[in-house]
Formats: C-alpha cells, structure tokens, sequence
DNA sequence: TAACACTATGTAATAATATAACAATTATAA
DNA sequence: TTATAATTGTTATATTATTACATAGTGTTA
C-alpha cells in the first residue's frame, strides 16, 4: 500500500491523500458530496470512502468541520497540532469564510473558566458579520 | 386562529407553541425528528411544519441550535433579544448541555476585532470538555 | 360585502447529509 | 507464514432538511 509521510509522521492513506488534496485545493470549505464528486474521477466511489477520510484528517487536525454549514476546510496553520480547536469568520452576505488566525481568542477561550465546574478543552467558534467587501 | 401573546408582544402561532412547549419541557436538546414524533400527539405530522416552527423561533431568539449535534434547547434566558447569538458547554463524555450564561465572554466577543476588516455582529461557541461529575 | 394580500397550515415528494454492516484487500507484526 | 490490524469497496439505509404546491384562515380596504 502506498503511503506518504507527512511532517509529524502520520502517515495517510490513498483515500485520505485524495480527499485532502482536494479540500486544499479549494478556495472555499467543501460539503461532503461536493468532495465525493471532485474524488470520483480518482477512483473513490461511496460516501463511507469520503466519510472515512474526513474523520481521520479531522482527527489528526488536518482539516476543520464548519458545523453550521457542514463543509470542511483545510487548516492552513502549520503547527495546528493543539488542533480540533477552532474558530472561522463567516460572512453573512458572502459567505466567505476564513479560519481566524487571531491567538489571543485562542488564548481567552482556552484558559476559560465559569462556575459550572466544567473542564474545557477545546472548542468551536464561529464569528458572524460582514467582511470588507460587504459591509 | 389561536394565538398568544409572549412579554415582546411577539405571536406564535399554534405550531410554534407546540413546538416551543416541547423543547422547554425537555431537559436535553431535542432533535428535529424527535421533536416531529413527540408533537404528532398534537396533530403535527409532517417535518416542514416542524422546522418552520423551528426556523421561526430561532429567529426570535426563543431557541437555539447546537450545530454541532443538530438539536435544539429552549433559551433560559429572558432577556435574550439579542440572539441568535449562543454559547454552549458540552460534556464530550455525558453529552451534558448546558448554555453559558457568563457575560464576560459574550462582552468579550462581542467586542472582539481582527484585522480582518470584519465586523462581527453574532457567534456560535461550543466549548466542549469534561464536566464535574465526568472528570 | 367582495376582492385582495398575507400568513400559516397541510401534504407529498425528494434532496442533502451521514452511518451501519459486511465482505475483500493490503500492511504490519509476531 | 500466520495472525492481526488497518484500509478499502460496496450496498443499503438512516438521519436531517427542503421544495413545491394545495388549502385555509386573517386582516385590510375599496
């Protein structure tokens, strides 16, 4: 089986290579089916192949789910090891949407706490307004 | 046509009240069909007069969605006209949810700024980790 | 009142998103 | 090599959400 190493040693299957490949070379976040179309020509033929693949790179932080329009992105921060953390700009108008680079956010909701007695370890935001453009 | 009149003189309709009625007696987020098959009791049959409902009171900030489990929670906060905007603990062991009613961090996002050139006017936060009676 | 617009409702069909279950194959380790 | 685990392929189905259109109630106003 062919496999590729990647710069922290995992290692990635044909079917994950495929499917990230294709969300990095898109320049907006990919809805599932979208994905299992583009993949289709390279052999990937069923939901489950794509649904696998996603998992995992979400697992190892290669890619991020944006939970309220279900799409992935590719996570474009090298070191993004802390991972499954996350934050995106969403414009309303556009829907353009970037993953938001800031780290004091990062920093202010990982050292969080409230009364509640809960252990916060990660976390998804989703800021929304309008971009530049649109406003 | 039955209706009723809530403290911002706002009307639902007999569905939405169903619907509502339904979400605040529950002690956990409801999922849409879940919803659909607790309301047909009440003469609700079909998803669409479910989610219209849904849709209706998300716009009206008497619900919110968690979009990361696709369920929705009554808000319990009486003051929440200006929605839509949400923050959420979720135990990742117990599935627990619970909304965060802390100030300092709606404040603190609501102000939040980037050099993005965004303007930001609303957040979904879903900050998962372990609660007291799991960790 | 009749005509109109407007909102809410009911209903069937289907679209979009996601997973279960199991067989077949390939990779790695003992 | 045998066993084991990981990955893949495949079919079917579950879950979540919307479209489209018909029907009925409500409010306004000419």
């Amino acid at each position: 089986m062919n496999k590729v190493i990647n710069m922290k040693q995992e290692f990635l299957s044909k079917n994950q290579q495929i499917v990230l490949e294709t969300i990095k070379n898109s320049n907006e976040p990919l809805k599932a089916y979208s994905i299992l179309f583009d993949v289709k020509k390279k052999g990937i033929k069923a939901p489950p192949q794509v649904y696998r693949a996603l998992d995992k790179l979400i697992e190892i932080g290669k890619i991020h789910k944006i939970e309220s329009k279900n799409a992935f992105v590719a996570c474009k921060n090298t070191n993004c090891d802390v991972t499954k953390t996350t934050a995106f700009s969403i414009c309303e108008k556009c829907e353009n949407i970037e993953e938001i680079k800031d780290t004091k956010i990062s920093k202010y909701l990982k050292s969080f706490k409230d009364n509640s007695g809960m252990n916060y370890t990660r976390y998804n935001l989703e800021l929304f307004g309008l971009c530049k453009k649109c406003k």
